[in-house]
This record gives C-alpha cells, structure tokens and sequence, in this order.
DNA sequence: TATACGATCACCT
DNA sequence: GGTGATCGTATAC
C-alpha cells in the first residue's frame, strides 16, 4: 500500500476532504495497527473561514496550520476529547481537513463471523478509540510510521458523495453555511 | 490573574 | 430540542 505523499495534501483544501474519502488512516500503537477507511470530512479553509482556528490568526495554536501540508493538526476540545485533522495548501496558508468519521471493516475469514466492524461515528470518538492525543501534533504523516494515511480503496470511487453544512459552528456567521462537510454514502 | 467558550459526546425531555 | 462534564486557548482587565 501507498502512503500518500505531500503532494496529495498540497492542494485546495475542499478537494483534498473529498479526495480523503475512502482512504485508509493508520495508526500504529504499542504494537497494535489499526486501519480505517475515511468517511466523514470537513474542511477548514483559511483567515476568511470564520469556522477556522486560523480565523483568530498565527498563534502557538494554530501555527502548525500555517506548516508544510501533510502534518497532523491535533488539538483537545472541551477538556476531553481530542480532534485530528489534516494539513493541507502550501506553506504559510493555513487550512486543514477534519477527520470526523472512518470505518474499519472486521475480517470475514470464520464462519463464526470474527470481529466485527467498527464504525468510529465522530472526531472525539475516533481520536479516543485510535489513541490519537496532542502528542500527535505537528506529526508528519507522509513518513508511514505511528500515523499515516493510504491512497483510497479504488471500489470507494463509485460510491456518491454528500455534501452538507459543517457541524458544530453555529458562531461562524455566514461561513456556517458553506457545505465543507463530505460523507461517503456506504 | 480572571473569565468566557469551544471543529464533542452522552444523556435527558 | 437542551444540558453538563472539563480544560486549553484567547481575550479582557
């Protein structure tokens, strides 16, 4: 499998959140890996996007906004639950995608049905269960190691994609209403 | 130094 | 529909 390169990142920042539909994150743990296909994103886009961290400007913060695209951008939220999201654009434009939802499949080998899958339904929920917390931050995920991210499952490319209204920014004023918010029809 | 609030979730009505 | 838990961050003083 391919770890998708900088590259992939690099670029406009709602295209990127459709594109990671489908794609696989991994996260290696204490020797555990787990692998899960991407299927709920929300981008955040720029100073302009008042949704956006970056709205309030460079801070120590969201610095790492404004860092090479590929990073990891985790930050805790109501003092207990952690968010990971994505760099994306070029150095000094600061944009990322938020990962809110993934899924990973259980393997279907036993008559008996072996694991079941999991579906990780938010982005506290998902960085609990993934064991992704602030020492994540500023991680590099082009390096394939602890947390990376694979090029899409080619099948998810047929599946629609539904765009809506981004969760939880209710104060973004007009941004509120920018359909940022991409769901993989399973 | 003090305060207000949030890219959430579980639980309530 | 609404509320509380709980703490890092930004902002006001």
């Amino acid at each position: 499998m391919k770890v998708l390169p900088r590259k992939f990142y690099s670029r406009n920042t709602m295209k990127v959140a459709r594109d990671l539909l489908g794609c696989f994150l991994i996260r290696e743990y204490r020797g555990k890996i787990w692998r899960a296909m991407i299927t709920e994103t929300e981008a955040y886009r720029g100073e302009e996007d008042l949704a956006c961290h970056a709205s309030k400007g460079r801070t120590p913060r969201t610095e790492v906004m404004y860092d090479e695209p590929g990073h990891a951008y985790v930050y805790m939220i109501y003092g207990m639950y952690h968010c990971l999201n994505i760099v994306t654009e070029k150095k000094d434009f600061p944009a990322a995608v938020l990962i809110r939802g993934a899924k990973i499949f259980g393997r279907r080998t036993s008559k008996d049905g072996g694991p079941p899958d999991v579906h990780l339904g938010g982005p506290g929920k998902l960085c609990q269960f993934l064991k992704i917390d602030r020492k994540l931050n500023k991680w590099d995920l082009t390096k394939g190691e602890r947390l990376w991210i694979e090029h899409r499952n080619p099948r998810a490319k047929l599946l629609a994609i539904k765009k809506s209204k981004r969760i939880g920014v209710d104060y973004a004023q007009h941004c509120r209403e920018y359909l940022w918010r991409f769901n993989l029809k399973l």
